[in-house]
DNA sequence: AAGAAGATTCGCT
DNA sequence: GCGAATCTTCTTA
């Protein structure tokens, strides 16, 4: 589970999906050398790596590997648990089991900006994550929305849950 | 110094 | 299904 405290409230999801980025991954942010942006992915394991795309959106990844290293994984969607109401305040045209479906659609409903980028998420503070009920069954995808090493299966996602984002077809 | 691309989403056709 | 919105960062000249 992903917990995120803001000054109007809390709001926690079920992961249900997500992308790994890795080391010598060309489509990794962190593929060329550590920089300003991402030098969150460069941390140990469990920090928040936050960043802003497309002039709109913010995305949310956990650090993966050891420190120095530099990888990721993509939060993609989630099961929205608690705080529904003020992600619906945040997201007001979006039907319930749309509100974190997308990665950028999951920052926007728990209020996740840059300001997160770097927070420790498995140590106290205002967004971190927990132990919840784990999936069923897990199957995996190529990556969505990537020009580079298009043809590596590093998506997972819970296999029957209803707020996957994007296809669901069996290890494609 | 300038330009292109980007781990997306939304609205319209 | 397609294109716009919108801006930061990195690459190239």
């Amino acid at each position: 589970m992903l917990v995120c405290d803001t000054q109007n409230g809390r709001c926690s999801l079920r992961i249900v999906e997500t992308e790994a980025y890795v080391p010598g991954d060309p489509a990794a942010h962190a593929y060329r050398r550590e920089t300003v942006r991402n030098r969150s992915l460069f941390l140990r394991g469990g920090h928040a790596y936050v960043y802003f795309i497309y002039g709109m959106y913010f995305c949310l990844n956990v650090s993966s590997e050891a420190a120095g290293v530099g990888a990721g994984v993509l939060l993609r969607a989630g099961e929205p648990l608690e705080g529904v109401e003020l992600m619906r305040m945040r997201r007001p045209h979006a039907k319930t089991a749309d509100l974190c479906r997308g990665p950028g659609k999951l920052a926007t409903s728990l209020g996740i900006t840059r300001l997160y980028d770097g927070v420790d998420l498995v140590a106290p503070g205002p967004l971190w994550l927990a132990a919840g009920l784990p999936p069923a069954e897990i199957r995996t995808s190529v990556r969505i929305g990537i020009t580079k090493a298009v043809d590596r299966l590093l998506r997972f996602y819970e296999a029957d849950s209803p707020f996957v984002s994007g296809p669901r077809k069996l290890n494609v």
